[in-house]
DNA sequence: ATGAAAGCGCTAACAT
DNA sequence: ATGTTAGCGCTTTCAT
């Protein structure tokens, strides 16, 4: 490996010459320029970085810490934060967490350690206020796919409200009245908004979401199982039901395949997140896709103008909207009437 | 941001004694380290790993190189390198290549600039002859799930010809005995492994593979279906089809629901790789599984014996077996005789 | 336009 | 057991 001693005394410059050389090429004399390009060349110099980093205070690195890599919920954020990042030539270090506050915590503490100008964190485990008291003494986060009042301008997201109300309108549209949902945790912000979306939609209608229709669940198929079979045995009426996951979805369609309940024919499912999960479901899922790589993109993009404290980030998008993915799973009702 | 000289300063020692302090606890007395605690706990230090690790030449640093973070199965070797490494206190500096030979190399040297102690290639496009006159002058790279033969040591990968014979053995132990495969591109020696373990399954059961019913895919859904359906119009006898990968089993899937050819009453469908897809399949796909995630974690902990010049890597699992995990889409025809 | 010198924050001999 | 002195490989004033 070579240096940039070696490289400038084969140059017969000093080593500042080579800097500027590489680092500002229009400020350094064309022939000197030649000279350097050669050294380079002939020794096979490449800039250590974090040499470069130390000297200038920037290391161009910015981390993400993420519960896991290996769901396409969390795989499609991190391709998309790191994409951005890469596209400015920013570094990404990426660390897991097993959705543990603690995991988040360290993560958030080791990254700041190797100079990351920026982390990009998404948050499940850490409460509100926690997050709050973090922050305040590390200003270079940006929360991904979370939305947190006091610092609204690091955070990208979902608005889920609306997803929730699209949702609902879909639903409507398509003739459905009696409406079931099978939310996420309703510790979670995002299952609150989605519902409240829902409620919204079906009360400019005219219609009131029963709470006899409505189950919490957890994101996960299982409960989607779980929830679909309580709901079929209450024996209520419905003719949709909106799950919040398409992996509850999963579970819901599983439950209906066992009760031989058809789907779409005697109940629509509805899904959220478009996965491609949904795609390769019987029947394929019409779902509710939130935008996952470009939030993840936006989200590497605003920890760069973090970490490049730009002043004016009002060019990134920080509020995505979801859109519906129509395919097989809700019956339109209209059709027959 | 406190430094170290601030910390000896505060600590009335020098910051020799702080580093020791920090770094070599046992060689420092008692009293000094409390006063470094003090000091430390007092300014709220944190030591900056990056001129840590420029003073020491370790960077504590891996990269890894990998197709897209979006897809389980890329996700599941990332989340198992970043936790292997995570467990040894090594830093993972993802990059995405997006199926690029150019991203590929530039990955693999910028990275190696930002001071890796190792990298992580899952090289898809680089060819074999590329990657070992790469590797010649980057000898501290790990290949994730392939195999080369000039650095067989350096490799983690799965046994394909194994997985192959054990997708042939299961079939043949459920009676089946004509049998079709869709195959991964004859380019990757994946899926040159696998048809060959296939093969020699079947012929050691006196049966030889019948190459009509060999369709060449490219292990995207698409193609299954597409392979399928030729499969179908062959009009050939056959009562189970070995898709090389799950995405190609969820198309030939597709493919039988649409020509009314029931999965598994019809024709049988086995799969291959083990995705949290192919639970969600219908039916249920019966798939032969590798162990992405622990293959991940090898090659997280190789490159840490690479890095750290460990002498030694013989504990460090290197090749993997499938395995089958069977579900509802390969029909026991001895249930019937 | 270029060089000399200082320094980024830390570790690692070498002394004592 | 601790301090002194050099660096690690680079950038960045400040001169010239």
């Amino acid at each position: 490996m070579a240096t940039i001693a070696q490289v400038a005394l084969f140059a017969g410059v000093s080593t500042a010459t080579v800097s500027r050389a590489l680092n500002k090429p229009d400020v350094v004399d064309e022939k000197t320029k030649a000279k350097v390009r050669e050294a380079v060349d002939a020794l096979g110099y490449r800039p250590n970085q974090v040499a470069r980093g130390l000297a200038s205070r920037s290391s161009r690195t910015v981390g993400v810490v993420i519960n896991r890599f290996d769901s396409a919920y969390y795989g499609q954020m991190m391709q998309g934060a790191e994409k951005g990042l890469r596209s400015v030539g920013y570094k990404t270090i990426a660390e897991s967490t097993c959705e543990h506050a603690d995991g988040e915590r360290a993560a958030w503490n080791s990254l700041l350690d190797r100079q990351c100008e920026a982390i990009i964190l998404h948050a499940d485990a850490l409460s509100d206020d926690e997050l709050r008291e973090l922050y305040k003494a590390r200003r270079n986060t940006v929360l991904m796919n979370r939305y947190h009042p006091d610092f609204a301008d690091r955070c990208v997201y979902l608005d889920n409200i609306k997803g929730g109300q699209l949702a609902g309108e879909y639903l409507l549209s398509k003739g459905h009245r009696s409406i079931a949902t099978i939310t996420g945790p309703s510790s979670y912000y995002e299952a609150r908004d989605r519902l409240t979306g829902l409620r919204q939609s079906l009360a400019n209608a005219g219609i009131e979401l029963d709470p006899a229709l409505v189950e919490e669940g957890n994101f996960r198929d299982d409960m989607g199982f779980t929830c679909m079979n309580r709901l079929i045995d209450s024996g209520k009426t419905l003719s949709a039901v909106f799950c919040q996951s398409d992996e509850m979805a999963a579970g819901a369609l599983d439950a209906c395949r066992q009760r031989g309940v058809r789907v779409p024919e005697d109940i629509s499912v509805l899904g959220f997140d478009g996965l491609d999960l949904a795609y390769h479901l019987t029947p394929k899922l019409t779902t509710v896709r939130q935008p996952l790589r470009e939030i993840g993109e936006a989200a590497g993009l605003l920890a760069y103008a973090v970490a490049t404290k730009s002043t004016d980030h009002s060019d990134i998008k920080r509020i995505f909207a979801a859109e519906v993915v129509e395919r097989s799973s809700v019956r339109d009702l209209n059709d027959g009437s």
